[in-house]
DNA sequence: TTTAAAATATGATATTTGTCATACATTGAC
DNA sequence: GTCAATGTATGACAAATATCATATTTTAAA
């Protein structure tokens, strides 16, 4: 059992309030699991009775909608907390967590964070800005899905995997999504998605290589997204 | 100045974990205002310094598109609170809201309401849930904007609006919204709205007399919405 | 009441996007 | 390495939706 106190990622979340009993705490209760790319953390549905901390790893949380597309509503990435709104909603998730990549995610009990909640109000509050945070973004996404062409939504897609999940050496996305899962993220069906890409591709603004995209054009990309 | 003891709507949101002291501490130092019809409460950008608590009337709120048109995020009624999001990021609000009704509110300051964070726990987890409610509605909100047509949007939208906002006697919705309004709630041009309320009249799934709409097949409109 | 402005309605048309079909490429299991 | 399965790509077409134009109706102001 490693100890909370060291790990990193803890700095980087709401945990970072908690002081080192409350860590040594958290290190005696949690769970560490090994997830393999394209295995579930949680389906929709299931109860979450805890929070997981991403240790390493990216996963993607998606709802299945009515016409059983997958839309794609936040990507995570490590340091950052899974599962806070359902645990603290007391009802079942309404989103699936799956791997992107390999994972390394620890999960704490719901008793054990109730507990750090009544404790130690500034972990309370950290967890509120989160939350407020994570709706934001919601609400913001939420108009560029009502408002925006598909067009413009790829575009601001691309900048912000670049932009939030970086790139490798050769200079494409370190994120690797299928075609399919783009499309989901920007709601939109698949053979759009790459018809899109292609076009993208061949004004310059991309780079197309097999499954690695590069982004050749920030600022008309920018431009693009409006 | 009236007291919050004696005030309803408390009852009906977070404010109902204060106490005897606590609301008679939120009387001293809340503001009452009367909004009319179309005036803002907040405005996006602006930075809200404290909660509204909805005493009486109906408000939207909306953002403002890159493409001009205002898209409404959602619908607050009597009994809720009104700008928490921002106040606990401590960010400008990214939405206005809008009376859509004469409207009767109550301000009450940032640092009381922080007061009331640390020292009454159940508030606090009150607030959380209402936001990790606010959550998992935008979550889904988004999906049916990704993923379903006009058509199901409208057709969703009119059942929200009758099971959340009630109905006159004349059995129209209570809620009285511009044809651009509600195009902004669904996210579509006002022409496209208009075009297929006036499809659901034909159809007979609505009834329509000037600004108010009578919903006459509910099953209909169910299956329509998938 | 009269009148101008705003909201609602509808047609014609262009654009965007989805769907279906099919071809090609890549991947992983054997 | 072979082959099936899956992912990517593109064309052709259909459906959904936006845009522009123009009536008609309602509302509010003078």
């Amino acid at each position: 059992m490693s100890k909370c106190e060291q790990c990193i990622v803890r700095e980087f979340s709401s945990l970072k309030a908690l002081n080192k009993d409350e860590l040594v705490k958290m290190a005696n209760c949690k769970t560490s699991y090994t997830i393999k790319k394209g295995e579930n953390i949680f389906e929709e549905g299931e109860t979450v009775n805890g929070i997981y901390c991403i240790k390493d790893g990216i996963c993607k949380l998606s709802k299945l909608s009515a016409n059983g597309k997958d839309q794609i509503v936040k990507l995570v990435k490590s340091g950052e907390l899974l599962g806070q709104r359902s645990m603290i909603s007391d009802e079942p998730t309404n989103l699936s967590a799956v791997a992107l990549e390999d994972m390394e995610v620890c999960f704490i009990p719901k008793k054990e964070i109730l507990g750090f909640f009544n404790e130690n109000n500034q972990f309370s509050m950290n967890v509120m800005k989160t939350i407020c945070g994570d709706l934001k973004e919601a609400d913001d996404h939420m108009v560029s899905m009502a408002q925006k062409t598909v067009k413009e939504r790829l575009a601001e897609t691309l900048l912000y995997l670049e932009d939030t999940f970086g790139k490798n050496e050769d200079g494409s996305l370190h994120i690797q999504l299928s075609r399919e899962e783009l499309a989901g993220m920007i709601g939109t069906a698949t053979e759009s998605c790459i018809r899109l890409l292609s076009e993208f591709a061949k004004n310059g603004l991309v780079n197309l290589n097999g499954k690695k995209i590069s982004i050749l054009d920030r600022n008309k990309l920018k431009r693009m997204a409006e």
